[in-house]
RNA sequence: GGCCCCAUCGUCUAGUCUGGUCCAGGACACCAGGUUUUCAUCCUGGUAACGCGGGUUCGAAUCCCGCUGGGGUCACCA
């Protein structure tokens, strides 16, 4: 309201640091975003701005809104005023969000509380604002009456209300401040849904600001609204029905009415809520169905990569706990804990939260695309006539709009997110792109890997090349090149037997002489070694099965791995060779 | 339960405002072939939807009504 430019577009994301950042929310944010980018690419002033809402001081922290900040720029989703942030990530391009050039802030509303006296006040002395002295143990009482005469509970104003002995005697005695709901029904219009209009006896005369002294949501989310020059409010449909509260305060408060789009909301695939417990409820039945009820056997399943760290979280647990947990649908482990179980079973935990995303694998812009398509889509087509549904943010900052954002909940279906990545990987990105990329995920997420790429530079672009073609995310790259990680090699039976024990000539009797035809090559890398495999396979006059099955076997224990040329090169030539001698020395028949 | 919102393949959706070009298109998943030294990729083909019932109209996925179904919300949480 200060400096602001007319015509300006100003969106807002307002979380709740109460926890991490929620992919659904992260979906809202991006729309804001959008929205107000949109307008800039246009030409014309656009704004995203991002405001927490901290009044609930239970529940609220300094680490979860910090937590939501990183989140939201790892995401690329950039707030242009608010609290200051600066992405430190290492790569080219640190970015800083937020600032205060209207001089509109603080950004925590736990930092206005002198702002939201001040327009109580009016209210007050307007008398649209009255004092309430019921306890919670009387409106409790009240709401069960109503219930029972099969009436819903709308708290109004006591008939023969004194508002100035109230006034009174709220200068000695603990209150909350409730507004005064003018009697009419309200219209709200929506840029989604169109105008809905709520009947006055299903509002009541909610509470604006609570017996601590902080406003509530309603009250905070309006002024702050008006204050910050809030142009358009877009946020989930949950908050529909707050909506006309919102109107009545603008109006009783003086303030424009922004602009309300309300968008879709979003489930899992079974139609339940995305909820942070649908971890816990997944590795419970995952511990249940292995029928395990003893954390020992709990670190017995756990993988030797993870037995270190894994293993020190399960053994924090004891037995009693595991079962209480076990029998107890309602308790819930603590995240690191449900994460060791999860990787003890080797369980996928459903992804909730952003952070779950990024520790999953998936690339921000890849979220930025999917998620877009929940609840909005571009219409327009690729040159094939396919639908138009792969895009960056720019795409969105141009293309973005609010009649085209659907009306219906949709699914979140982690299949196509993964179908999305795993494209983005294979062919929307180069091999080099990729090694900053995966690197940039390990040095968070697999410190083991992360020292391992740190040791030898050239060898790391050769993994990040054998791993990308294979690859949907970057937590399970890892897996393609595994044989390379250590010499612990163990050879698959079923693999063994396949190509190494079978056919004429076996393939354990080809092995010695590929054996000196692989210590001949000269020049150690993939092209050429790829070259005189083929040429040992011509020379023997074998198909390249032949030579390169066994070669694989001998090379990772097992018939699966990235082509010969880059694995052997990856391996380096002596341990390959160490490897080919080990295998053709080994005592196959009994495993 | 009151109020409010919504309704196209299993999922995300295009098409609905401006009825006919839609015996409904795309994507993911799935199924069947093919390419490939393994895996992955890639290519080709296929299965699969307008919730139901009434209207309006020459004609309805598209407009209207009802039903059913799903969702949201009814806090001193946001």
């Amino acid at each position: 309201m200060h400096s602001t430019p007319t015509g300006s577009t100003i969106t807002r994301f307002a979380p709740s640091p109460t926890g991490h950042l929620h992919i659904g929310g992260a979906r809202t944010a991006l729309f804001c975003w959008a929205f107000a980018a949109r307008a800039r690419a246009e030409g014309r002033d656009g704004r995203f701005l991002l405001r927490i809402e901290d009044t609930d001081r239970a529940r609220s922290s300094e680490d979860a809104a910090r937590g939501i900040l990183e989140d939201l720029a790892w995401l690329g989703i950039n707030w242009d005023e608010g609290p200051g942030f600066r992405t430190n990530l290492d790569r080219e391009g640190a970015v800083t969000c937020g600032g205060d050039p209207r001089d509109v802030g603080p950004f925590y509303q736990s930092q206005r509380r002198e702002i939201y006296d001040a327009h109580l006040q009016t209210l007050l002395e307007a008398g649209l604002a009255y004092p309430a002295f019921d306890t919670p143990e009387q409106l409790a009482a009240m709401r069960k009456a109503a219930e029972a005469e099969k009436r819903s509970f709308i708290y109004r104003r006591p008939p023969g209300y004194d508002h100035a002995a109230a006034l009174a005697r709220a200068a000695s005695e603990p209150h909350v401040l409730r507004f005064k709901m003018p009697p009419e029904p309200i219209t709200v219009r929506d840029e989604v849904l169109g105008e809905v209009t709520f009947p006055y006896d299903q509002i009541d005369d909610f509470v604006i600001r609570k017996a601590d002294g902080f406003p509530t949501y309603h009250f905070a989310v309006v002024v702050d609204d008006a204050l910050m020059g809030v142009t358009h409010v877009l946020r989930g449909q949950e908050h529909l029905n707050n909506t006309p509260k919102h109107v009545a305060l603008q109006r009783a408060l003086g303030f424009d009415t922004p602009a309300y789009a309300h968008m879709p909301l979003i489930f899992n695939t079974d139609g339940t809520k995305m909820s942070k417990r649908d971890k816990d409820k997944a590795a419970k039945k995952a511990v249940r169905d292995a029928k395990i009820d003893t954390v020992a056997a709990l670190i017995d399943a756990l993988p030797p990569t993870s037995r270190d760290r894994e293993g020190a979280v399960l053994r924090s647990l004891t037995d009693a706990d595991l079962i209480a947990w076990l029998k107890n649908k309602q308790r819930q482990l603590p995240r690191d804990q449900v994460a060791a179980v999860a990787a003890a079973l080797d369980l996928r935990l459903p992804e909730i939260d952003v952070e779950d995303f990024r520790a999953s694998g998936y690339l921000p812009g890849v979220i930025i695309n999917y998620l877009a398509l929940l609840g909005w889509n571009p219409g327009m087509k690729n040159e094939d006539g396919t639908d138009l549904e792969r895009f960056d943010a720019a795409f969105l900052a141009e293309h973005f709009s609010l009649d085209r954002i659907g009306k219906s909940n949709s699914k979140f279906d982690r299949e196509k997110l993964l179908a999305f990545n795993a494209d983005t990987i294979q062919h929307g990105m180069t091999d080099e792109e990729f090694a900053t990329e995966w690197l940039a995920w390990a040095e968070r997420f697999d410190d083991q890997l992360a020292a391992w790429a740190g040791e030898d530079e050239a060898r790391w672009r050769l993994a990040a090349a054998a791993a990308r073609p294979r690859t949907k995310t970057l937590a399970d790259a890892r897996a393609s090149i595994a044989f390379a990680l250590t010499d612990a090699i163990t050879y698959d039976p079923k693999s063994v037997k396949k190509h190494l024990l079978k056919g004429e000539p076996n393939g354990l009797a080809i092995l010695p002489d590929l054996r000196d035809a692989v210590a001949q090559i000269e020049d150690w890398s993939p092209e050429p070694i790829e070259a005189a495999i083929a040429a040992f396979a011509e020379s023997k006059g074998i198909g390249m099965g032949k030579a390169a099955q066994p070669l694989r076997i001998a090379l990772t224990g097992t018939a699966v791995s990235p082509p010969l040329g880059i694995s052997l090169a990856l391996v380096g030539r002596d341990t390959t060779l160490a490897r080919l001698d080990r295998c053709i020395a080994h005592d196959h028949t009994t495993g």
